[in-house]
DNA sequence: TCACCTATATGAAACGTTTCACTAGTGGCA
DNA sequence: TGCCACTAGTGAAACGTTTCATATAGGTGA
């Protein structure tokens, strides 16, 4: 309860004031033997620095904040522990926080963020569009680095991944096994990620030498559930109308198709191949593993951390700059079938 | 970047600095048409406080902390939300440490935690054990709420789950079922939960009027793979050796051992029964959906936070308590056969 | 011996708030 | 009129650091 000072342990020691902050900071400029008493006292008294203070004085802090869209969501749990590795690292410490995709939470969180002078801010909007708010923390001199939303800011780095090329590279792996009725499982296409994962898709069918189309299957959401409901569409086609693979926007998609085909009686790969998106932990541990598109998320959480430690030391002659990292299609037993 | 303070909004408002702390902090004492005046100031010069004097002079931190030893873990992010909402709407921050279960980076993190001195800590510690590292927060007068970890420590509060009981129900639960051969899948035996969860099943059976045995098979670790090598093991008993139920310590587990089995032509629940533990958000979703028992685990989390915001306030009066939370077992198709 | 270094240590100022004792004005009441 | 109570606003002190200009003491070379 005492909180001891900085000016009790000098007391303490029988030194200055100053001399303890220097043993602190600089202990290179205070003689062995002090240096020794001094930390003799800390010890003593329990001393802890007080970094409300050290921040007020010193006009920085060591706190990096990554404020994410859903903590549950095992992509923005992997970008956390990427960027977390980078942060400590460099003798920095990352707090998480939470919006819940909600505006209003993420204000909040924002608002008390900014009164914290963190000394960076990582964060996936909740909204794509013009994100002013994120524009009063480089004002004050914070740097901020958008994770997988809107590129091409010219005041802040981002860092993202190509869901075009994702939906691309699913896309021709099944034109080149031999598939002609290809489907696209996803939804709301408003959703800036499924809308790329599909126009992706669809781009590289049309443009093959005998194009394609690719049969759209929206879902409300992109829950195993939803994906259940759209293999209960898929599996009422009749045999030449069925799409003999599906594209899935993501894994949980994916897994509720390939339950749900399965209860239909209908085999996978040889009836109908399933690809999804994202790589979960689950996608290869699936009845059938699953193939799907894999994100680099911890290099993206490690990117996007550099980049703003990176702003945040060289004052002054840092370039924005706009990382797109390209996604992997990992191939299993789902769609590894040729026709 | 000027970074505008208190004293240049007074200025700018024509009023003292004084009355503009006082604006913020106690607006009844100030007189409307002044109090808009400075409001209108503030928005001018874009002024946001600067938390670090705030603190320093008021001596109090809004922001609580929760360190946790997984956040990709689904259990500890339903645990945050749970802390979250509350502290949210006590109209304080939630902050997320991750440990990542290794005491080092544990105790950095406590370390920086001390010096911020955040207004309390909710904490699942690596190790079960002294943690005499926690006491110099709650002699700094920082509470601490320790989760699923040792409670029965008189200077904190404790939120658990009986593991015990989980145990007990899910082995009662598959003995009513009519199994005779009832196995348990689990390791390693010295995490506590893991140990809990089986003793509370041994102990079921061998308390019934006719007891049974509960025969273990021990898993290097909680995951989907592990389950696998051990439905192997399972399944190459011979049939009138072989468990007729398994009861497994986690649902990664339950799940590897469904594949498992399945893979070796086994019908689940006919062939073997399986009852998993945690309740995840795929326990629904597998080929059989699995019977779980589902911990109250968003529950967890507000309690604790309750607990600490409630120590918080009460300044002096307060008593520290232990929160046992009952566990519920789910049950669906991977149990639900009677023999 | 003196002037000049270097290595150490000092203490006051400043960071931006909150708080509190205080002043000034206003109106009610006897 | 004189007194009191009340409301609105003031300004200085304090919170615990870091930083910087300065002081002190040996030591070195001329």
């Amino acid at each position: 309860m005492a909180a001891a000072n900085i000016k009790q342990v000098a007391k303490h020691a029988g030194v200055s004031l100053g001399t303890v902050s220097n043993v602190l900071n600089r202990p290179d400029l205070v003689a062995p033997a002090t240096r020794q008493k001094v930390l003799d006292a800390i010890t003593e008294l329990g001393y802890v620095r007080n970094d409300s203070a050290r921040q007020l004085r010193a006009g920085r802090s060591r706190t990096v904040a990554i404020l994410v869209l859903d903590v549950s969501n095992p992509f923005f749990t992997d970008v956390v522990r990427g960027a977390e590795a980078v942060v400590e690292e460099a003798g920095g410490m990352l707090i998480v926080c939470n919006s819940g995709e909600d505006p209003r939470r993420e204000q909040r969180h924002l608002d008390m963020l900014e009164e914290q002078r963190v000394q960076g801010l990582l964060v996936t909007p909740v909204s794509d569009g013009r994100h002013s708010r994120l524009d009063a923390f480089v004002k004050r001199g914070i740097p901020v680095v958008l994770v997988d939303r809107g590129s091409g800011h010219s005041s802040r780095c981002s860092v993202a991944v190509d869901d075009l090329n994702g939906g691309r590279w699913a896309a021709e792996h099944l034109a080149e096994r031999g598939h002609e009725r290809i489907g696209f499982v996803g939804g709301p296409i408003t959703i800036r990620q499924v809308a790329d994962r599909h126009h992706g898709a669809a781009t590289a069918l049309a443009d093959r030498d005998t194009p394609l189309d690719l049969q759209l299957f929206t879902t409300p959401s992109l829950s195993v559930d939803a994906g259940r409901q759209a293999a209960d569409k898929v599996a009422t086609l009749a045999a030449g109308e069925r799409p003999t693979a599906v594209f899935c926007a993501n894994d949980l998609l994916a897994l509720g198709v390939l339950q749900g085909l399965t209860a239909h009686g209908l085999r996978v790969p040889e009836d109908v191949a399933i690809v999804g998106y994202d790589d979960i932990e689950f996608a290869g541990a699936a009845t059938v593993p699953l193939s799907s598109v894999r994100q680099p998320r911890a290099q993206l959480g490690r990117t996007a951390a550099e980049l703003l430690l990176e702003e945040s030391m060289n004052d002054g002659s840092h370039q924005h700059r706009h990382v797109v990292f390209q996604p992997e299609l990992v191939i299993r037993a789902s769609s590894d079938h040729y026709r």
